[in-house]
DNA sequence: TAGATTGTTAATCGATTAACAATC
DNA sequence: TAGATTGTTAATCGATTAACAATC
């Protein structure tokens, strides 16, 4: 059990707790790993494996009771706490994440976005103001911020990146198009809704030979 | 060369695209495995493997030409051409598909939103109208469409998807947090913002072991 | 030519799947 | 108990890396 867990994995988790939730909400107690396996589209084997990355849940015999796993899962992934964020750039991307409502259901919160555009200060977007973004130094100096979404423009996303990290930002999950440079004690998830576009169309194209 | 390309290959050729454009926006011309290695952060021995899973770009003794690989991977990837795509959803995520400039510039190109709320029916988001969703068997009569972005909420995404794939519609990229059940012939690529940013919490809750 | 660097084969590494004893 | 299903070890498969002859 437990010790080092696989890029692989971690990508598999949030899968897991999604479809646990969703078994959940349908009153299913108990699964399989054959059960889930099916649900999911992975063998048991992967899914008793993904799972004894980090101990034993199951019973010989039974399965995994849902509720359970769910709650293990949703602990290994950090979820089971409150992650307070800000939002850089208040764009169209910016403003949709802080519009969202599936974010605050999953813990986390927005309480700030930030831009450069004056007409925007003193505004609310959902119910979160939009601050200068020249006042950021000041607001971490007082407030406590796990996550910084990055979502300005390409060009100063690396600028605004280092802002953040050289004030105690250790978290950012980045929208631009660029792969940031960052410290190694700080993490950088990345989203680049582009190449999600380009793969579409790539398969799109290739299908016949599959 | 060719023949079977794997997922793994896939997922790396949109970054392969972006940082030849970048190369080449900066003026470069040339540049070796290594080179593009150190760039990209993977071992030069992989990104000729890549690029040989679709035919010798390269040169011994020079490396590869820059705009050359470029336009290759654009063709590849099926962006050397236009999509022509329509939003399902004009809410938060929809919206901001339908305002990014940056879709557009690589030649994908949102033609018309759709939605429930007839309050947004007849006014256009960009330069896109939205239109009712009652509407989309009429629209696709008509209209060639290349891509549908699903934006819906999670209770009726697969509704709308079984309606898309009725009336022609070939590929869905999927915001909705569910797994679309699709006919073996259709393209599905999902986005699940959620889970980028549970990762990202995961990241950050494992970062000293690791 | 000599030096650099590819294309490609072989070796290694890691992830997935299969198998099965342990046990609920 | 008998049947089901886990946890875990071993086998397989695939992807990454190393090596090197071909060649620009």
């Amino acid at each position: 059990m437990a010790g080092y867990v696989s890029e692989a994995v971690i990508r598999r988790l949030p899968g897991y707790y999604r479809h646990l939730k969703e078994l959940e909400s349908e009153g299913v107690m108990q699964i399989s790993s054959q059960g889930m396996g099916e649900r999911m589209k992975l063998t048991a084997s992967q899914i008793r494996q993904d799972i004894n990355c980090f101990g034993g849940f199951g019973r010989q015999g039974y399965g995994y009771n849902v509720t359970e796993l769910r709650e293990h899962i949703g602990r290994i992934l950090g979820i089971d706490r409150m992650h307070r964020m800000i939002i850089m750039g208040a764009g169209n991307i910016g403003r949709a994440v802080a519009l969202s409502d599936s974010f605050p259901a999953n813990g986390f919160q927005v309480i700030a976005l930030f831009d450069t555009d004056p007409q925007k200060f003193g505004s609310t977007i959902g119910s979160s103001p939009v601050k200068d973004l020249e006042s950021i130094e000041a607001f971490l100096a007082v407030q406590s911020v796990d996550i910084a979404v990055l979502a300005v423009p390409t060009a100063t996303a690396q600028a605004v990146a280092n802002r953040l990290w050289d004030n105690g930002i250790r978290a950012i999950w980045n929208f631009a198009p660029v792969d940031l440079k960052h410290p190694r004690e700080t993490t950088v998830v990345n989203v680049h809704l582009e190449e999600g576009l380009e793969i579409l169309s790539f398969k799109m194209k290739h299908k016949n030979n599959a």
